[in-house]
DNA sequence: AGCACGCCGACT
DNA sequence: GTCGGCGTGCTC
């Protein structure tokens, strides 16, 4: 071919363009660009796929020159919303790469609000033309005169009905107009005067002010206790002052209430929300406003990193270390870290906020890789509460009880006092195991391995893994023994059962994730605690939260051991810092407040570091553990989760990928092991477990291992890159 | 992810 | 003889 004829064929050829579509696919497709339409990198288009319509992005990325022309289509219609920026396209590349998952799967997490990308309805209004060479009755007069000033009214502005509008319109004496529409989102308001800041607190909100202002990638940890918001605050303050947007991640916003209302008080006004219980309608608005830069604070759950901020000038992680921020199916992601990322891409400060930061967030600190900011004095002036172990070996509960004597006591002459007593028991429903007295059957699951928790309330035995529930039989499903099955163990509502019997005069409120259904129960149940309407507290880790109880001044853990059995890596971190949260709810404010943590084994170092509020030396411990063997942070690990409806299929799977395993020096890989919970939603499961010394990179070995293994399509495998779950 | 096309059981 | 089960494979 002579390259006058290739360049005639260039000539002919039409511009073409790479689309990523939201489907868990990992190539792009390309489309022909029709002559006169304008798709810059970003823009959403609308493409034709098989026989369907479909909403992709164009990304900009040489197309593959190789495809033939004639199985191009083309794009139908480039969609009138802002292009995604090119900071979002580079994270969800970088995101794909990092969790090993197609492009278009992250994709699909940044297009959650489909209707955001279509042409926002008008709200249809008048609007005078300035001929009056119509007949003009005293009704179209009164309409001419409000229409004066030239803007479009809404019709009922307008004191006219309809017909005379339309008859108007016909005259040519008013033409339809686009009304504008309702800001929805208030700007916030930096200067808002807000509470006063302690010494401490200034120091550091001076010391981060210089980091925001720098305006550059940098991560801040921002260490200490629940009560720093109003530090972190004033950095979004720094940053609504640059005319920026600010991004904040909670790990639960349906429990956020009083953290929204400090935000008001700082503020003068509510920041957008983004989480996965928005009404459409929301949803669609939030989206919108956070692609036009019209909502400077967007307040939300981990999925909001993936809206398309226009000009975001920081990231904020609040209770960074909390794991609810790993996004366990669909694409695997650590939201903390996925924030750090995020905020690297668009060159601009992220702080990480936590009372007990995560052990990878202090070994960043230590690398050099993060700044730590330390707030070293309580919020208010209330000292720390005082953390007492109780021994149940030396102090037992009564037979078919949980609150041992000394505990019971104590609540006692809290509730004399007129002071608010919690209960904390981390485990939902009345007994997490169900037995018969008469042939030892267990109630279990018939998809998970799980044993059926009570509700007794709801008369139903209910998994909690994958929401499997039957009502409580009458008799042994086994031996068909009547009255023999019992309870074993306890969870909230039997404590709280337990409460009655023992404080009948006081006043209880239960919080679990089934009585604390949405951001509105949350809410009503925080506003019943801090006016009094209630004494006795009894929850599940929903109480751990950032609450601020000023009457509430004991904390009862009623099993501090729970999370300590089972050896999981992280099962030390994470009861510590869930213990900690827990004893933080108590003696906020002038009153000083007590905890007491029931446990079996008082001499276990989590219980030892909680009692003397030794937190630095169980973090060197927790090191001193995990460094030898390269146990992150200290090195790395991916999780491969062989799963299968068949138990063979799956148990072959696992055998077949271990036997190929990477063989490179400073990686190991454990198992194939059966997963502890081996049966999930019906599917067997096994696991691997590959661990890596710091600076090895995981994910070419991982691909390449994946792609030396040919599996049966019965089988799906799961990567866990940085797996914070061992089940 | 959809949505087709494919080949084997109980019905108007 | 058909209607329809969901396994497998494709979408520029």
């Amino acid at each position: 071919m002579t390259p006058a004829v290739a360049k005639l064929i260039d000539v002919a050829e039409p511009l073409r363009v790479s689309v990523l579509l939201p489907l868990p696919l990992s190539s792009f497709y390309d489309y022909a660009l029709p002559e006169g339409f304008a798709a810059p990198a970003g823009s959403f288009v609308e493409v034709p796929l098989g026989d369907r319509q479909a909403i992709g992005v164009v990304w900009d990325r040489e197309p593959d020159s190789n495809l033939h022309p004639a199985r191009l289509k083309a794009v139908r219609a480039v969609l009138p919303a802002p292009p995604m920026p090119a900071a979002l396209r580079r994270f969800i590349e970088w995101v794909a790469a990092y969790t090993l998952s197609p492009a278009g799967a992250v994709l699909r997490m940044a297009m959650s609000a489909p209707a955001a990308l279509e042409a926002p309805a008008l709200r249809a209004g008048w609007r005078a033309t300035g001929q009056a060479n119509a007949r003009l009755t005293p009704e179209r007069a009164k309409v001419l005169a409000t229409l004066a000033d030239g803007a479009a009214h809404a019709p009922e502005n307008l004191a006219a009905s309809a017909a005379v509008l339309r008859g108007m319109a016909r005259a040519g004496l008013i033409e339809p107009a686009a009304l504008p529409s309702i800001p929805r989102f208030q700007r916030p308001d930096p200067d808002h005067p807000g509470p006063t800041l302690s010494t401490s607190q200034q120091t550091v909100t001076q010391q981060l002010h210089e980091t925001i202002t720098n305006c550059q990638f940098a991560v801040t940890l921002l260490c200490g206790v629940t009560g720093s918001g109003e530090v972190y605050l004033d950095a979004v303050a720094d940053c609504l002052r640059q005319g920026r947007q600010a991004l904040v991640l909670l790990p639960e916003i349906a429990l956020s209430s009083q953290w929204l209302d400090r935000f008001a008080a700082r503020f003068g006004t509510a920041p957008a929300l983004w989480h996965s219980e928005l009404s459409p309608a929301t949803r669609r608005d939030t989206w919108r406003a956070v692609a036009q830069g019209v909502a400077p604070v967007l307040v939300g759950a981990r999925s909001a990193l993936f809206l398309p901020f226009p000009d975001l000038g920081l990231v904020v992680v609040d209770e960074e270390h909390e794991s609810a921020f790993k996004q366990e199916d669909g694409v695997v992601y650590h939201a903390r870290d996925m924030a750090v990322v995020r905020a690297r891409m668009s060159n601009v400060p992220c702080v990480l906020v936590s009372a007990t930061p995560s052990l990878e967030t202090l070994a960043n600190v230590e690398a050099g890789r993060y700044r730590a900011l330390d707030l070293p004095t309580r919020h208010g002036g209330a000292s720390l509460p005082d953390v007492a172990l109780l021994d149940l070996r030396r102090n037992p509960p009564e037979r078919g009880r949980f609150l041992a004597p000394p505990l019971i006591t104590a609540i006692r002459e809290t509730l004399a006092r007129g002071e608010q007593a919690m209960l904390f028991l981390n485990r939902r429903g009345y007994a997490p195991l169900t037995l018969c007295r008469g042939c030892g059957h267990r109630m279990q699951c018939p998809n998970c391995t799980a044993w059926l928790v009570e509700h007794r309330a709801q008369r139903r035995l209910q998994c909690h893994h994958c929401g499997h529930a039957e009502p409580t039989p009458p008799k042994c499903p086994q031996c068909g023994a009547e009255h023999s099955l019992v309870p074993i163990g306890p969870g909230v509502e039997r404590v709280q059962e337990e409460a009655a019997l023992l404080f009948p005069e006081a006043r209880r409120l239960v919080m679990a994730s089934d009585t604390i259904p949405g951001p509105a129960a949350a809410a009503e149940a925080a506003r019943r605690i801090e006016e009094r309407e209630v004494d006795l507290v009894i929850g599940t880790q929903i109480v751990a939260k950032g609450w601020h109880f000023p009457g509430l001044t004991l904390v009862g853990v009623v099993d501090a051991d729970i999370g300590l059995s089972g050896g999981d890596l992280r099962a030390s971190e994470r009861t510590v810092q869930l213990l900690h949260q827990v004893a933080g709810r108590a003696g906020r404010a002038e009153a000083p407040g007590r905890v007491l943590l029931q446990t079996w084994s008082p001499e276990h170092p989590v219980m030892q570091a909680l009692a003397a509020n030794d937190l630095d030396g169980f973090v060197a411990a927790e090191k001193a553990s995990r460094a030898p063997d390269h146990w992150p942070p200290y090195g790395r690990l991916a999780a491969l989760i062989i799963s299968s409806e068949d138990a063979v299929a799956a148990a072959r799977a696992a055998r077949d990928l271990g036997l190929r395993a990477p063989d490179v020096a400073g990686v190991t890989v454990l198992g194939p092991a059966p997963a502890p919970m081996s049966m999930l939603r019906g599917r067997h499961r096994h696991r691997l477990l590959l661990k890596a010394e710091r600076g090895i990179a995981v994910q070419p070995l991982l691909r390449e291992w994946l792609a030396r293994v040919s599996l049966p399509n019965d089988v799906r495998v799961q990567v866990d890159i940085d797996p914070v779950s061992f089940l």
